[in-house]
Formats: C-alpha cells, sequence, structure tokens
DNA sequence: GAGTGGTCTAGACCACGAG
DNA sequence: TCGTGGTCTAGACCACTCA
C-alpha cells in the first residue's frame, strides 16, 4: 500500500515532468496543497521533502516551494592537473578564490605529507553559475610552494583561476578519491542545497617528479547535478596487458 | 537556536561516538525515548532520522533502533579491467553471479554503442561480506563477447567471479563516471540501505583497441562507506606537461 | 500585517516481529 | 498477544519575507 505521502509526491513529481508546474513556478502554499489533497500538514511536508531530497523542488522560508530548474550537470574530468580540471569546456563561471594563510591541522598533514602545523596556504574557490553556487573547492598547498603574491597574509579575491601555484617539479601522480556524504551545515550555506541532499566529495592529491606532495584540493558538488569522469588509457603494445598506465 | 531534533540527535551521537550505547546495541523505545527527552514522537523519530541518514542507526520495524557496526569501507579502484576492480585486497566477499540474456534498451545500447534492441548479456553481481550486503553490480556484455559457457539462456550462480567475459582485443580505454543519487526500491532492497542514504553509483564503459565497447558496468555502492579511487600517473619525460596519460 | 514555511504536540490507528 | 516502529491527524506557536 503507498503510503499518502508518497502518492502526493509521485503526483507532483509527475505535474512537474510534464511540465504543468513549470521551472522557477512556486507551488500553491503548503496549507493549500494539503487541503487539495486532504491531508495534514505534516503529510503535505513530508510529500515534499521527498522531493526536494530529490531536487526536484526548493523551500524558501517564507516565500514558498519553488519548481528548481533544470540545471546544468557539472563534470569534473579527473586525472587533470590544476584548477582546469574543472569543467575545462564551461567558461560562464565566475570564480571567487580567498587566500588565507593556516597553520596545517592533522587531517590535512596526513594528506599533504607534511608536519601537523606548518604552513600552508590555503585556497578557497567559489565558482557561481550565474546567480546560482556551482562549487567549493578548498585546495592547500605548503607555503613554500605558493606564489608570492598569495603568499601575504592579505586575503585576495579575484575572478579567475589566475595567481594559482605553479610547481617546481613536472606532476607526476594525481590520486583523486571520490566519495558522497550529507553536506556540511556551512556547505548547505555557499552552496545553496538542501540539508538533505548529499554531496559529492573529491579529495585530489597531486605529486610531483619527486613524490612531494604539492597540493591537496578538497572538493565539493551538489549531488544532484555532479558527475566526475575519469578515463584511462591503457597501453596496448602488449596483448592482454591489464595494468599499465595504473599503480 | 538549535531545534529540539538536532539536540536530540546531537545527544544520541555523542553517546555513539563515545561509546555509551555500542556497535550492534538497541537503543531505548522512540516511546521511551520520546518520554526521557520530553518530546513528542515524531519530533523524537525526526531525530533518529537524523542519525539515519548518516548511517549511525538502523531502523527496523517491530524490533527497534539499532546501533549501526562500524562497517569496512569500501575502495573502488579505478581504473582497472573487469572483475578485479572490486576491492583487489579484500578476499572476503561472497559474490552471487546471475546470468541474463537481455535486449538492448535505450540507455544500454547508448552506453556500449550497439543497436537498440540488440542481444546483450547481462551479468548481476551482488556481493556480501559476512552477512551484510556489499555492493551491486549489473554488467552488460555484447552477446557474442559472452564465453559460450554463459551465452545460453540458463540463467546460472557462482560463487566467484569466474566465467568473467574475456575479450578478444587488448582493452584499452576505460571511462568511469561517479555520481550519487537516492537509491532505487530495488536497491534499498537488494543492499539493506536506508531509502535515505545516498549510493555512488558508477557507470564505467571498456573499450578494447579497435574502438569497440566491449563492457559498460552499473556499480552501486552504499554511499556511508564507498571511497572511489582514481591513480593517475603522469608522464613526465617533458617537463610541464599536464596530459600525458589522459584524453 | 498578511502569508509563508519551521517546528512541535498529544494523541490515533496500522503493520511488523517475536514469543 | 504484546511491544515495536510506520503513518497520520488537527491543530498550536514561532520565524521569515514582503508589501
Amino acid at each position: 500500500m503507498p503510503s499518502r505521502r508518497d502518492a502526493i509526491a509521485d503526483d507532483l513529481r509527475d505535474q512537474i515532468a510534464t511540465g504543468r508546474i513549470k521551472p522557477g513556478e512556486r507551488l500553491p502554499s503548503e496549507a493549500h496543497l494539503a487541503s487539495q489533497y486532504m491531508v495534514s500538514t505534516p503529510t503535505l511536508r513530508n510529500a515534499l521533502a521527498v522531493l526536494q531530497r530529490e531536487g526536484l523542488v526548493e523551500k524558501i522560508h517564507g516565500k514558498g516551494n519553488f519548481v528548481r530548474r533544470p540545471l546544468r550537470r557539472i563534470t569534473y574530468l579527473g586525472g587533470r592537473v590544476g584548477p582546469d580540471a574543472l569543467i575545462a569546456a564551461d567558461a560562464a563561471l565566475r570564480v571567487t578564490v580567498r587566500t588565507t594563510q593556516i597553520r596545517a591541522p592533522g587531517h590535512l598533514a596526513a594528506l599533504l605529507k607534511v608536519p601537523v602545523r606548518s604552513s600552508l596556504t590555503e585556497f578557497l574557490y567559489l565558482s557561481h553559475e550565474g546567480e546560482l553556487p556551482h562549487s567549493l573547492a578548498r585546495i592547500y598547498v605548503p607555503r613554500d610552494l605558493a606564489p608570492a603574491a598569495v603568499a601575504g597574509d592579505s586575503p585576495s579575491c579575484d575572478r579567475t583561476w589566475a595567481r594559482f601555484p605553479v610547481p617546481r617539479h613536472p606532476l607526476a601522480q594525481v590520486r583523486e578519491t571520490v566519495t558522497t556524504r550529507l553536506p556540511t551545515p556551512d556547505e548547505v550555506l555557499t552552496l545553496r542545497i538542501s540539508s538533505a541532499l548529499s554531496v559529492l566529495a573529491i579529495t585530489r592529491v597531486t605529486a610531483d617528479s619527486t613524490g612531494r606532495v604539492v597540493e591537496a584540493a578538497l572538493l565539493v558538488f551538489p549531488g544532484d547535478r555532479a558527475d566526475a569522469v575519469f578515463t584511462t588509457h591503457h597501453v596496448i603494445d602488449e596483448p592482454g596487458d591489464k595494468d599499465d598506465g595504473q599503480g
């Protein structure tokens, strides 16, 4: 037996899918919908919560429930080095950068293979696509590898990926770990996503040819619109090989 | 102002983290907890829902709320070819395989670059770690590439990755797309996860040296315990290169 | 101030699990 | 049968947004 909550969610989902309620449009008020479906407000709110988790509906306190516009999907290209990893094809991004000097906490020290409390430069990238937040990146670099222009303490802002560190040695290895988790309260605010919507979190560690870790990046994408794509080309000069190009 | 729901969730989370409530243990009944925290049952249930989404608590209808045992994380190694991609180091997996002959629906035809309704062999892998479901894989192969032993219509079951197709040409390219989404009702049942817990979904397309797609794999992992790791080694014979080993 | 969603109450009744 | 969670009700009061 389908619950009323699911029945209502299914009905609304159908109305959204068929365009009877258009993207960006406001749904009738919860009180109105509750009386329309002849359920109590908590039941109706549960139905809306289902659609929220699916990313179809956005609630705005004091204004109403809105059908989310179908957003362009975010494609993260794996294996790339540096800022160009993010959506190489999509130039319509407005990026804000904030630079801070910090001392490595335990988890970052482990990623970067540096002593705890050693000096790091943190680049906090927040990119927007139009008015909507798009993605969040926290990139950590040992301070001696950060460009001099940002090594000072004054926070800098920029509209591009400029000022990104240029390593001294050629980059040799990128290790990316992809996982999913609930957003932190902070991410809920900056990415403007529902706290019930999981994010795609990518930890990228880049090492140079000497094996030194030159960058650790913590990337966060809204889970309902992000794909991370990894392409591996295998060396094929000997038939039957399975691991060339990999560790 | 923290809501009572969050305050209760925080308190229970703390009790779990500090071991005051041990893994596998049953929590007091919802009615008991509600009176203990002096809230109504819906409020207490909302607090438990928070912990459920975090993967800390598992509800079993008619039995109670249980603290989930901390599970070994699942590591998916990207860029590998064939079944060994899954948790190379972990041999403690019991794998069930079901083989079926199907005709390619649209989305699979696009992935495999074959005509719609062409013959495919579907391998459905369900792996368990002890008693707990671990991961789910649906692997599709053009029928003429599937080994003769499974090309018949009789479903086969096996405890290992045996009978996996061996391509005629060396494998040249693997493209893996990682995303996160809510589980389907089917996945909720087979993986024994909460319907509120996102899964990590990986679509892996493998092509041989002739460019032919030899395998499309749809992999699903519980989002609270899965990591997908991709390691890219860059060719470093010319300094400043950025894309060797990539497309 | 009017309308919206956010949270919460104090019950009710149903479905599942174990004895 | 009994205790458990699953769902739902019909309100209440508070906080936010906008005119």
